[in-house]
DNA sequence: GTGAAAGCGCTAACAA
DNA sequence: TTGTTAGCGCTTTCAC
């Protein structure tokens, strides 16, 4: 490459770096050269002298499959991009093994900045002793054991709002599904609602409440065995989408087999579900707002990143 | 790191790369200094030398919002993870500068391979050239001016049951949302359905297709053109569940102003509608089969890397 | 079994 | 303005 321009390595440095003391006709040659060979000089080599950064924000998320995380890492690009970042990709299918691993790649990779939403699995995180001076940002769900900016969505109020549409509606037997052990968001969801609901004089039978993170055909499962008690709720809580999803694809089974609409429990989802105004059975969702959790979080770590926020952890919140 | 083990940095690598020629003695130092430092050997300098390759793989994608990219990438990332692989991601927002910027970054990263949604934005694709012998997979659209294995949908399969469903239902007047511009799946869908109409002696009229990408607010207005019309179509097409969504968003409006459901044109939709079986509109999906797209594509960009697959590029067909 | 030397591609510091 | 030197962290080659 320099010898085709017929200068130094550093000449080509210099030009690529912007110009700065190379002569306009060399930097010409250099230029010339540079798309004749399609020239790209690799980042890896350049990240390697001291004082450079590589790049590089490595996002760990638990499933891409489910559209609220593929959001979520669409507004850390965006903010990722604008900062001229790229994203290092990885989900950890609530892992904690798996989240163990893909940071310490990402770290070995030596990216700039981490955004990790917690694996529901507990297990204590030996590596954040890993992390060194790189700064994480945990999103969506708390992780006691994280020493770190946090950037989550309102669950209460979110929460608060669902009780009391439940309670205006004269609800008095409610189920809820989801994962109250070892995921927070879902733990502050169902807390908050239970809190409402005392307030109102009820409480939620625990009989009623069933763990799943994010397995849609789970969901549904537990959904049957709600609808097969002699007392059935009259309401059904999902505490996230896919867990929605699963709870209504159990009620499309149901109608195929006869049950009338009217007679199936409401459904109340948070985190969003597309279309809810359009199904045949009584759905609510109570929405977050995952690009923006996603772009608030990245913009949390840049901030940390450009030394405008220092201290101990911050905590942000993302109104639903 | 070598200093507090007391050795070499040569030994250091040694260890870590499986102990050959290590006494276990030594090889014990080594691993209790790691762990002491919390060590993580720098991959990025790793790399660097000769023979020695990345472990990344780069992936374009559309838009990570749209959950069938997000499902595409957990597929290409199951299969990744399997190799010991790791993702770079990225997504185009259909813009073809992006996607060029995307893949040169990824290549000055000396990503071992690429696998490509091609933006729907029509532009040459100058840095083919830049790839050099970076082997790169083209998945769910074709794109024409790239000689390199594709992965494909059955898009004429789809295409076909849809009409077939069509004409038995006796429907004479389809109108069609989608990008049969610039977007090969579309078009493709697009004509194999004209194919199929034509087969049965009719023809889709031009005045009811519209150009959309991903952009639910645009089908949403189509949609709104369509039902505003003196002589509705009985069925729209969306080409994929983004413009689906759009024109079901009008539709929930129109119920909203007292419209009939099924007064509204039967809505048929590619690539998956979740929960559509639920909805109180008429609505026909033609599912595709996202994760194993990807899959496909990164098991078919693997085997150029272990050349297991030599010579022209292919082109594989994933069944819906 | 272990280490010294060399070099991967780059750029900061210094020299010419 | 340009080039030489050196070193980022690693691994391969060769010597011991």
């Amino acid at each position: 490459m320099a010898r085709l321009a017929g200068v130094s390595p550093v000449t080509v440095s210099r030009t690529l770096a912007g110009g700065k003391n190379v002569t306009p006709e060399v930097q010409q040659r250099v230029i010339e050269a540079v798309r004749q060979l399609d020239y790209l000089p690799n980042e890896n080599a350049r990240g390697l002298r001291p004082g450079q950064h590589s790049g590089l924000i490595g996002v760990a998320i638990t499933n891409l499959s489910n559209p609220f995380y593929g959001t979520f890492a669409l507004g850390v690009e965006e903010i990722a991009h604008a900062r001229g970042r790229y994203i290092l990709l990885g989900s950890t299918g609530e892992s904690a093994s798996r989240e163990s691993d893909l940071i310490a790649n990402f770290l070995s990779r030596r990216v700039e900045g981490l955004i990790v939403i917690p694996a529901g699995e507990p297990a204590p995180r030996r590596w954040v002793r890993r992390l060194g001076q790189v700064p994480i940002v945990v999103a969506a769900r708390e992780a006691a054991d994280l020493d770190a900016d946090r950037v989550l969505m309102d669950d209460a109020a979110m929460a608060r709002r669902a009780a009391d549409d439940l309670l205006a509606e004269g609800h008095q037997r409610v189920a809820f599904i989801g994962n109250i052990v070892t995921v927070s968001a879902h733990r502050a969801r169902y807390e908050e609602l239970g809190r409402a609901m005392g307030a109102a004089g009820l409480r939620m039978d625990p009989r009623l409440v069933r763990g799943v993170t994010d397995d849609v055909e789970d969901a549904a499962s537990h959904a049957r065995d709600f609808l097969d008690i002699a007392h059935q709720p009259t309401a059904i809580i999902a505490a996230n989408n896919r867990i929605g999803v699963g709870v209504l694809r159990e009620y499309a089974r149901r109608l195929d087999e006869g049950v009338r609409a009217d007679a199936l429990p409401l459904v109340a989802v948070f985190d969003e579900l597309e279309l809810g105004d359009l199904l045949r059975v009584r759905v609510r969702a109570y929405a977050s707002d995952p690009r923006e959790l996603g772009r608030t979080a990245a913009r949390t770590l840049f901030e940390r990143l450009d030394g405008v926020a220092v201290g101990g952890p911050r905590r942000l919140m993302v109104p639903a």
